[in-house]
DNA sequence: TCAAAAGTGTTCGCTATACACCCATGG
DNA sequence: CCATGGGTGTATAGCGAACACTTTTGA
């Protein structure tokens, strides 16, 4: 029976909440970095978080997800994908909350600085401090997605700028994938999958001997894609 | 506001329902199969669909799509594996509804009749008809999800009987990834990757030559598993 | 005795891996 | 001129794909 004029949704059964999580990458050049924001109101006042909100009756989760990253970092239209729903009765002590989790992978330095350093915080993976809610097991969960992820699609290029090295490129592998590659077989293996575009820039990033740049040649990525290709690593 | 005593669930902002829906995979030895019910009321009363139904407030959805299995083929403790929540605002004609959907493997043998053979009943997957809601979706994607989780599970052994020739197994992974393999290195891959262990029993299932039974290996796969293996194919 | 199905071995080519070599740059 | 980092080539091993051969059994 509801009791104040507030409370003016109302259904026969009982209805959980729905929100959607999602799990910020970014790419130093060295690790993979994760956006925390850090809860301004209990329950877990205090703790780190990943950023998410209720979802609006008039939007699918992807919308969703979408809109609280664009109100978290600024960016429109980023890479998300939905990688599982979390449902456990208890993941909230409030009341009963499902969310639909998205991981996210963006350019850092694209990301409208974090205007209260308080508030969000880029932090590498092996630095996550302990979070709120369940959003440990869905940080594990969002990189055992991306790990998979990485073989059938190739991510990461969205979180590398337009042009980068293979070094950069190699990096933010071996992040991800937790691995180390030789570098020159990683070159090699790179130029016969054709999937990158040399551009005639160079770059310079720790003196010596310049290197190229090149940028993801998308047009080739989707003609191998037909033939029903895959990634190796 | 609420205007009945019916409606005793109230909520400050409206939230949506949530159901699990549940994708059924069974194998006849040829051909991968899917369970449809038909609906009985409206919307979409006489198509068919997948069996779900909506979560209740202290179970999580994994342990809703378990019950509603349950329920619909009698099997406790299946395979089951979330692969996708489906959100569009749309979906569902009558009000919001959010489902969060698995895909189950089961041995059909051990499915327990569709006892009313007009309410549920197997599919061919290229002979499932026009589905209700978006459930050409779900179905859709069920299907890439169980493609690629075979290359990283395997999968598929709890489609089959616990013993199983390996030309029973070879057409299950035929019918699931929907490609042709060399009967004689199917075999011999199999050897090699030694998760298949040797039964005493032969299996007779079209006269001629007689050929060996196998169970599969969990405790092989498990130790393959630790070292970052792929199944190939 | 013949055909079909199952079990085994062989060959070839590709590619992942390891690693040698050369070039350019800054100190 | 040498240390560092980047680009290119080469040899080997292992595996997937194609296929020949043998064995067993029922008609």
């Amino acid at each position: 029976m509801c009791n104040t004029e507030e409370l003016k949704y109302c259904y026969k059964y009982p209805h959980p909440s729905v929100t959607t999580d999602c799990v910020i990458f970014g790419f130093d050049g060295n690790k993979l970095r994760v956006l925390l924001v850090k809860r301004g109101i209990e329950p877990y006042k205090g703790r780190w978080a990943f950023p998410g909100g209720f979802i609006k009756m008039d939007e699918s989760a992807e919308d969703g997800a979408l809109r609280e990253l664009q109100e978290e970092t600024g960016l429109t239209g980023a890479f998300i994908r939905q990688f599982h729903t979390f449902s456990d009765p208890n993941r909230d002590p409030r009341e009963r909350v499902i969310t639909i989790a998205y991981y996210a992978l963006v350019r850092m330095k694209e990301v409208k600085g974090g205007d209260d350093a308080d508030e969000a915080q880029w932090f590498a993976l092996d630095e996550v401090p302990q979070l709120a809610f369940d959003h440990d097991r869905i940080l594990r969960m969002a990189v055992r997605a991306l790990r998979q992820n990485i073989h059938f699609e190739p991510i990461g290029f969205e979180l590398l700028p337009q042009e980068f090295t293979t070094k950069e490129l190699q990096n933010l592998y071996e992040a991800i994938l937790d691995v180390h590659f030789d570098r020159r077989n990683f070159y090699n293996k790179m130029k016969r999958l054709e999937m990158l575009e040399p551009t005639d820039n160079t770059a310079n990033p720790s003196a010596k001997k310049e290197a190229f740049l090149f940028r993801f040649n998308k047009a080739k990525y989707e003609e191998l894609k037909q033939k029903g290709f895959r990634l190796e690593f």
